[in-house]
DNA sequence: CAAGTTATTGAAAGTCGTTTTCAAAAGACC
DNA sequence: GGTCTTTTGAAAACGACTTTCAATAACTTG
């Protein structure tokens, strides 16, 4: 599964003529290996404890590599931070945020997201992309409110 | 309607113990004149009209304020800027956005509202806010292309 | 309404996440 | 190896916003 994905990232790189560089596979491994929804700086720290010497920069630049690869999503919470998540293909969820703790439950709904296309339908619009956000306390955090 | 929403926000402002200013004044008649969804550099711009001395600061300061008196809400769209729309009592829409050529249109289902609560019930969450945008193609847009 | 107190203001500096610049280093191809 | 390009890291730049601070304006009180 990870490596499919290296492999699918691979090929985009091959397509674009980007070079493989130990920068970019040491990058692909951190991404791969987390499950959250991480920050740039999250995974710079993730991505030096591998090798030191890496520049912030690349970080940033190789994220954006992984979402034109396909295998990366950007989210943006409203704490001002650019976060990445894996991408799956085909695959879509949306977001439960508990803002007492921070944690992000992911969730899908096929007939929030049909009413969604009938909206744009009545609007006469072609849908691309979309985002949904759910914000409130979880279980936890309401019984210590 | 617009002297109903002054009336609200010097209601708040004597609950602070604010004082009012002709800044603040000039800044409220300016985002009651407006209908859209405007960045705080395009407020600021329009109320410079009104008041060239009036500074860049004041404007984020007070704009924020509108949002805690009620009369305000806050939005952030992809491009990275907050912008403020009215906020009616009692009143919410979500968006839907056109990627050609940033037309914003608003919406209403009470439909996904429900599935969103019974979603946030299934999680064990009290739900305070949520964040929904559509984005797509008008249908000028979509002919263009 | 003058004096005293405190909030507000505008300009400029600071912050923070992100992007750009640029010279050095590394990858690709011969 | 030699050449041509891409990539890199450090540092500077950027852009939206926030903070600082001294001057000014709004209330309060006598
Ligand atoms: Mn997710
Ligand atoms: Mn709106
Ligand atoms: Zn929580
Ligand atoms: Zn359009």
């Amino acid at each position: 599964m990870i490596l499919e994905k290296k492999k699918t990232f691979n090929a985009f790189a091959a397509r674009q003529g980007l070079r493989s560089t130990r920068q970019r596979d040491i990058i692909l491994d951190v991404f791969l290996a987390t499950h959250e929804h991480l920050s740039v700086e999250e995974l710079y720290l993730k991505v030096k404890a591998s090798q030191p010497g890496i520049g912030q920069a690349t970080v940033y630049r190789t994220l954006k590599l992984f979402v034109e690869a396909g295998l990366a999503r950007e989210m943006m919470l409203p704490d001002g931070q650019t976060r990445y998540e894996h991408q799956l293909v085909g695959e879509h969820h949306d977001h439960l945020i508990c803002t007492g703790c921070n944690a992000i439950i992911e969730f899908e709904d096929e007939q929030i997201e049909q009413l969604q296309r009938d909206i744009a339908k009545r609007h006469g619009f072609s849908l691309t992309a979309h985002k949904m956000q759910l914000f409130g306390l979880c279980p936890a955090c309401s019984s210590k409110a």
